[in-house]
DNA sequence: GTCAGTGCAAAAGTTTTGCATACAG
DNA sequence: CTGTATGCAAAACTTTTGCACTGAC
């Protein structure tokens, strides 16, 4: 797996500067502030909610929500971000320093648990060998009630 | 698996009607041809072009775009169909009348191949019960190249 | 100094809503 | 008849684009 994980965010951030480099492309502060926000909210952003943390957490900047989406879109080209769509809740973006792992989405309070499996990931490859298919990436994602979202119910 | 596999138009269409008496809803010709077509062209719809094919096959109907969609979101609330995010191709929404399966789709030509696998589905049971997740349903989608696009790109 | 990046506002695309009319029950 | 459904157009959202200006290199 070639993928960035358990970086800190200075290889994240040299990584960024070389893949800019690379492109001819500019490091900015709001191309900056972007990749901080996500480093440190290890967390699902919707373009929306993204860019209303960071104009909370950099005022200054004043970064419009097109800077945004140019970012967001840049930083999934070069696989530094990922996104997926959580149904209802629309297109979501997280950084793409972890190893990779599915997700349960409660559907009662939109909470997102992450988890990986071997057993899971490789039988992949098996089912996708039978169909000559040559798997790039994948996505799984668990709809259910969670743990507290079960006891809740029980109570109320 | 209480879902409706394998039924035929008419055993769909019953439970369609009955589906609306029961919320006082009515039968019309614009929610009838919506079924139908999706019944008759076992694929993947987005609202955009089910429309299309809808004012093709009935054009004497004239079905505008938002009974289009307020139709897929009744029958979806109704779990008549469901619906589905694949990537930058948006939401797309198929019949629930097969038996679970989950889609490989093809990176290049868009191509969406169904496949089914108990390995998996029985896998999921097991790291859910590990975080007390009640699963209601899943997705997962395999991204990659389909056994035609790595031919011709072999070939090209 | 050059050229990519930015904010802004407009545009494009997608989904929902309000309303007068049509029509199922 | 009554009240839901419909088509249409407008509105609401979401995402992209054009442009003049800014700022990284």
């Amino acid at each position: 797996m070639n993928n960035i994980e358990n970086v800190t965010y200075e290889e994240l951030l040299d990584e960024f500067k070389r893949l800019l480099k690379t492109n001819n492309l500019k490091f900015t502060k709001q191309r900056e502030a972007i990749l901080k926000v996500l480093y440190t909210n290890s967390d699902h952003f919707s373009p929306e909610s993204l860019h209303a943390l960071i104009k909370r957490n950099y005022p200054e900047l004043n970064v419009g929500i097109a800077t945004i989406y140019r970012t967001l879109n840049l930083l999934e080209e070069n696989g530094i971000v990922t996104s997926i769509s959580f149904g209802v809740q629309g297109k979501k973006f997280e950084l793409g320093n972890k190893p990779h792992h599915d997700h349960m989405i409660c559907i009662e309070c939109g909470k997102i648990i992450e988890f990986e499996d071997e057993v899971i990931e490789k039988r992949q490859y098996e089912i996708a060998k039978e169909y000559d298919f040559k798997i790039k990436h994948h996505l799984m994602q668990l709809f259910g009630i969670c743990k507290e979202c079960q006891k809740k119910s029980k109570k109320g």
